[in-house]
DNA sequence: ATGGTGGTCCAACCA
Protein backbone atom coordinates (compact mmCIF):
# COMPACT_ATOMS: atom_id res chain seq x y z
CA UNK A 1 0.00 0.00 0.00
CA UNK A 2 1.46 3.36 -0.90
CA UNK A 3 -0.10 6.12 1.41
CA UNK A 4 0.17 10.25 0.81
CA UNK A 5 -0.80 13.07 2.49
CA UNK A 6 -1.20 16.71 0.42
CA UNK A 7 -2.44 19.74 2.09
CA UNK A 8 -3.55 21.23 -1.16
CA UNK A 9 -4.90 24.60 -0.17
CA UNK A 10 -7.82 24.85 -2.01
CA UNK A 11 -9.26 22.31 -4.01
CA UNK A 12 -11.12 24.08 -6.34
CA UNK A 13 -7.72 25.92 -7.55
CA UNK A 14 -5.35 22.48 -7.13
CA UNK A 15 -7.75 19.75 -8.78
CA UNK A 16 -5.43 20.23 -12.36
CA UNK A 17 -2.64 19.01 -9.93
CA UNK A 18 -4.03 16.31 -7.48
CA UNK A 19 -5.09 14.41 -10.70
CA UNK A 20 -1.73 14.95 -12.46
CA UNK A 21 -0.09 14.02 -9.28
CA UNK A 22 -2.24 10.56 -8.98
CA UNK A 23 -1.67 9.53 -12.26
CA UNK A 24 2.14 10.14 -12.22
CA UNK A 25 2.81 8.74 -8.33
CA UNK A 26 -0.63 6.01 -8.36
CA UNK A 27 -1.02 5.75 -4.72
CA UNK A 28 -3.36 3.64 -3.55
CA UNK A 29 -4.23 6.13 -1.13
CA UNK A 30 -3.92 9.73 -1.03
CA UNK A 31 -5.46 12.12 1.70
CA UNK A 32 -5.97 16.23 1.38
CA UNK A 33 -6.04 19.05 3.98
CA UNK A 34 -7.16 22.27 3.24
CA UNK A 35 -9.91 21.36 0.29
CA UNK A 36 -12.02 24.45 1.51
CA UNK A 37 -15.19 23.34 -0.42
CA UNK A 38 -18.37 22.28 1.21
CA UNK A 39 -18.73 18.33 1.32
CA UNK A 40 -21.37 18.37 -1.78
CA UNK A 41 -19.02 20.65 -4.20
CA UNK A 42 -16.32 17.92 -3.49
CA UNK A 43 -15.43 16.52 -7.42
CA UNK A 44 -15.83 13.22 -6.41
CA UNK A 45 -16.36 12.86 -10.67
CA UNK A 46 -12.77 13.69 -11.32
CA UNK A 47 -11.44 10.95 -9.29
CA UNK A 48 -13.62 8.54 -10.00
CA UNK A 49 -12.18 8.96 -13.41
CA UNK A 50 -9.08 8.01 -12.45
CA UNK A 51 -10.90 4.65 -10.26
CA UNK A 52 -11.12 6.07 -7.44
CA UNK A 53 -12.96 6.37 -4.36
CA UNK A 54 -13.76 9.37 -2.42
CA UNK A 55 -15.16 10.97 0.75
CA UNK A 56 -15.01 14.41 2.35
CA UNK A 57 -15.84 16.34 5.07
CA UNK A 58 -15.55 20.18 4.13
CA UNK A 59 -17.00 23.52 4.85
CA UNK A 60 -17.02 26.89 3.00
CA UNK A 61 -14.41 28.82 2.89
CA UNK A 62 -11.89 26.88 5.49
CA UNK A 63 -10.45 23.48 6.37
CA UNK A 64 -12.07 20.24 4.87
CA UNK A 65 -10.47 17.17 4.63
CA UNK A 66 -10.80 14.37 2.16
CA UNK A 67 -9.84 10.76 1.51
CA UNK A 68 -9.29 9.19 -1.78
CA UNK A 69 -8.78 5.71 -2.18
CA UNK A 70 -8.84 2.93 -4.90
CA UNK A 71 -10.52 0.37 -2.75
CA UNK A 72 -13.70 1.00 -0.61
CA UNK A 73 -13.79 2.79 2.61
CA UNK A 74 -16.13 2.06 5.54
CA UNK A 75 -16.52 3.05 9.11
CA UNK A 76 -16.07 7.10 8.73
CA UNK A 77 -15.82 8.95 11.65
CA UNK A 78 -15.33 12.84 11.07
CA UNK A 79 -15.26 14.42 14.90
CA UNK A 80 -13.44 14.02 17.70
CA UNK A 81 -15.48 12.06 20.58
CA UNK A 82 -15.98 14.63 23.34
CA UNK A 83 -14.48 17.63 21.35
CA UNK A 84 -17.56 19.83 20.08
CA UNK A 85 -15.57 21.68 17.09
CA UNK A 86 -17.21 23.10 14.11
CA UNK A 87 -14.02 23.05 11.86
CA UNK A 88 -13.94 20.01 9.36
CA UNK A 89 -10.77 18.72 10.52
CA UNK A 90 -10.53 14.79 11.24
CA UNK A 91 -11.64 11.72 8.71
CA UNK A 92 -11.47 8.53 9.54
CA UNK A 93 -11.67 5.40 6.67
CA UNK A 94 -11.24 1.57 7.06
CA UNK A 95 -9.37 0.72 4.01
CA UNK A 96 -8.20 -3.05 2.44
CA UNK A 97 -8.00 -3.76 6.78
CA UNK A 98 -6.06 -0.73 7.52
CA UNK A 99 -7.58 2.09 9.33
CA UNK A 100 -6.21 5.60 7.59
CA UNK A 101 -6.76 8.69 9.93
CA UNK A 102 -6.63 11.88 8.12
CA UNK A 103 -6.12 15.13 10.40
CA UNK A 104 -5.77 18.62 9.67
CA UNK A 105 -3.84 19.74 12.84
CA UNK A 106 -4.64 23.70 13.93
CA UNK A 107 -2.04 25.98 12.77
CA UNK A 108 -2.09 27.69 16.45
CA UNK A 109 -1.67 31.43 15.28
CA UNK A 110 1.03 32.08 17.50
CA UNK A 111 2.44 31.06 21.17
CA UNK A 112 0.07 32.02 23.86
CA UNK A 113 -3.34 33.03 20.91
CA UNK A 114 -6.80 31.98 21.81
CA UNK A 115 -6.20 29.91 18.35
CA UNK A 116 -3.25 28.33 20.14
CA UNK A 117 -5.14 27.04 23.27
CA UNK A 118 -7.34 25.70 20.78
CA UNK A 119 -4.66 23.86 19.28
CA UNK A 120 -3.38 22.50 22.28
CA UNK A 121 -6.99 21.50 23.28
CA UNK A 122 -7.77 19.67 20.07
CA UNK A 123 -4.50 17.62 20.36
CA UNK A 124 -5.50 16.47 23.88
CA UNK A 125 -8.17 15.67 22.72
CA UNK A 126 -7.30 13.43 19.65
CA UNK A 127 -4.36 11.45 22.05
CA UNK A 128 -7.46 10.34 23.80
CA UNK A 129 -9.12 9.50 20.81
CA UNK A 130 -6.61 8.05 18.94
CA UNK A 131 -5.75 5.59 22.12
CA UNK A 132 -9.32 4.10 21.40
CA UNK A 133 -9.00 4.13 18.15
CA UNK A 134 -5.33 2.24 18.62
CA UNK A 135 -7.44 -0.56 20.92
CA UNK A 136 -9.54 -0.94 17.98
CA UNK A 137 -7.11 -1.45 15.31
CA UNK A 138 -3.87 -2.89 15.05
CA UNK A 139 -2.96 -1.67 11.66
CA UNK A 140 -3.42 2.07 12.21
CA UNK A 141 -1.68 5.29 9.88
CA UNK A 142 -2.53 8.50 11.14
CA UNK A 143 -1.13 11.11 8.53
CA UNK A 144 -1.42 14.76 7.63
CA UNK A 145 -0.67 18.54 8.03
CA UNK A 146 -0.01 18.32 12.26
CA UNK A 147 1.18 21.77 12.20
CA UNK A 148 4.28 20.68 14.22
CA UNK A 149 7.75 20.45 13.20
CA UNK A 150 8.81 17.36 15.26
CA UNK A 151 12.49 18.12 16.12
CA UNK A 152 14.95 21.11 15.40
CA UNK A 153 16.28 19.10 12.15
CA UNK A 154 12.73 19.56 10.98
CA UNK A 155 13.21 23.53 10.61
CA UNK A 156 15.55 25.40 8.03
CA UNK A 157 16.31 27.96 10.78
CA UNK A 158 15.69 26.24 14.47
CA UNK A 159 17.66 29.32 15.73
CA UNK A 160 15.21 31.65 13.94
CA UNK A 161 12.09 30.01 14.59
CA UNK A 162 13.13 29.62 18.14
CA UNK A 163 9.92 28.68 20.38
CA UNK A 164 7.48 30.44 18.40
CA UNK A 165 4.14 28.15 16.83
CA UNK A 166 5.23 24.71 14.93
CA UNK A 167 8.07 24.28 17.13
CA UNK A 168 7.33 25.32 20.62
CA UNK A 169 7.56 23.08 23.61
CA UNK A 170 4.16 22.33 24.54
CA UNK A 171 3.31 21.42 20.86
CA UNK A 172 5.61 18.80 20.52
CA UNK A 173 5.08 17.13 23.97
CA UNK A 174 1.32 16.65 22.26
CA UNK A 175 3.22 15.30 19.57
CA UNK A 176 5.01 13.25 22.03
CA UNK A 177 2.32 12.08 23.77
CA UNK A 178 0.80 10.39 19.89
CA UNK A 179 4.35 8.79 19.74
CA UNK A 180 4.18 7.82 23.08
CA UNK A 181 0.66 5.69 22.20
CA UNK A 182 3.00 3.65 19.77
CA UNK A 183 3.04 5.19 16.72
CA UNK A 184 6.15 5.82 14.62
CA UNK A 185 7.09 8.91 12.66
CA UNK A 186 7.75 6.64 9.58
CA UNK A 187 9.79 9.23 7.58
CA UNK A 188 12.69 9.03 9.98
CA UNK A 189 12.91 5.03 10.15
CA UNK A 190 14.79 5.82 6.84
CA UNK A 191 17.86 8.00 5.30
CA UNK A 192 16.93 11.09 4.14
CA UNK A 193 18.32 14.29 2.69
CA UNK A 194 19.41 17.17 4.57
CA UNK A 195 17.08 19.92 5.29
CA UNK A 196 13.96 17.46 3.79
CA UNK A 197 10.82 19.72 4.22
CA UNK A 198 7.34 19.11 3.66
CA UNK A 199 5.91 23.33 3.61
CA UNK A 200 7.38 26.26 2.34
CA UNK A 201 5.99 29.78 3.21
CA UNK A 202 4.66 31.69 -0.06
CA UNK A 203 6.20 34.82 1.40
CA UNK A 204 10.01 35.72 1.32
CA UNK A 205 10.49 33.17 -1.56
CA UNK A 206 10.75 29.98 1.02
CA UNK A 207 10.73 27.73 -1.56
CA UNK A 208 13.79 29.03 -3.37
CA UNK A 209 15.24 29.43 -0.42
CA UNK A 210 14.47 25.91 0.98
CA UNK A 211 13.36 27.80 3.78
CA UNK A 212 10.62 24.71 5.03
CA UNK A 213 9.81 23.19 8.08
CA UNK A 214 8.52 19.36 7.85
CA UNK A 215 5.33 19.67 9.36
CA UNK A 216 3.09 16.90 7.15
CA UNK A 217 3.96 13.71 9.06
CA UNK A 218 3.33 9.82 8.48
CA UNK A 219 2.45 8.00 11.91
CA UNK A 220 2.01 4.21 12.31
CA UNK A 221 1.42 2.03 14.75
CA UNK A 222 3.63 -0.13 16.17
CA UNK A 223 2.30 -2.95 14.57
CA UNK A 224 2.13 -1.60 11.00
CA UNK A 225 5.47 0.05 11.01
CA UNK A 226 7.79 -2.83 10.60
CA UNK A 227 5.96 -3.25 7.37
CA UNK A 228 7.07 0.45 5.80
CA UNK A 229 9.47 -0.25 3.37
CA UNK A 230 10.02 3.66 2.19
CA UNK A 231 8.89 7.06 3.24
CA UNK A 232 9.72 10.14 1.45
CA UNK A 233 8.55 13.60 0.35
CA UNK A 234 7.88 14.52 -3.49
CA UNK A 235 9.00 18.10 -3.92
CA UNK A 236 8.27 19.00 -7.48
CA UNK A 237 4.45 19.35 -6.81
CA UNK A 238 5.60 22.84 -4.83
CA UNK A 239 7.92 23.46 -7.86
CA UNK A 240 4.85 24.08 -10.28
CA UNK A 241 3.15 26.78 -11.00
CA UNK A 242 0.98 28.22 -8.56
CA UNK A 243 1.71 25.67 -6.62
CA UNK A 244 0.19 24.51 -2.89
CA UNK A 245 2.65 25.92 0.04
CA UNK A 246 3.04 22.21 0.65
CA UNK A 247 4.42 19.30 -1.05
CA UNK A 248 2.99 15.68 -1.03
CA UNK A 249 4.69 13.01 1.67
CA UNK A 250 4.58 9.23 0.74
CA UNK A 251 5.08 6.29 2.85
CA UNK A 252 5.02 2.32 1.26
CA UNK A 253 4.17 -0.64 3.24
CA UNK A 254 4.33 -4.18 2.17
CA UNK A 255 0.78 -4.73 3.48
C1' DA B 1 12.41 45.39 12.70
C1' DT B 2 9.02 44.84 9.39
C1' DG B 3 6.74 42.85 5.74
C1' DG B 4 6.69 39.68 2.01
C1' DT B 5 2.37 35.83 -0.70
C1' DG B 6 -1.65 33.34 -1.56
C1' DG B 7 -6.83 31.61 -0.97
C1' DT B 8 -11.48 32.99 -0.15
C1' DC B 9 -14.42 36.17 -1.93
C1' DC B 10 -14.73 41.85 -1.90
C1' DA B 11 -13.49 43.15 3.76
C1' DA B 12 -11.22 40.71 6.52
C1' DC B 13 -9.69 36.47 7.96
C1' DC B 14 -6.56 32.55 7.82
C1' DA B 15 -2.14 30.45 7.02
Amino acid sequence: MKIATWNVNSLKVRLPQVTEWLQSAQPDVLVLQEIKLVSEAFPVDAFAELGYHALASGQKTYNGVANIARASMHDVITDIPGLDDPQRRVLATTINGIRVVNLYVPNGQSVGSDKYAYKLGWLAALRDWLAAELAQHERLVVLGDFNIAPEDRDVYDPDKWGDDVLCSPAERAALGELTALGLVDVFREFDQPEAAYSWWDYRAAGFRRNAGLRIDLILASSALAPYCNASYVDREPRSWERPSDHTPVIAEFRV
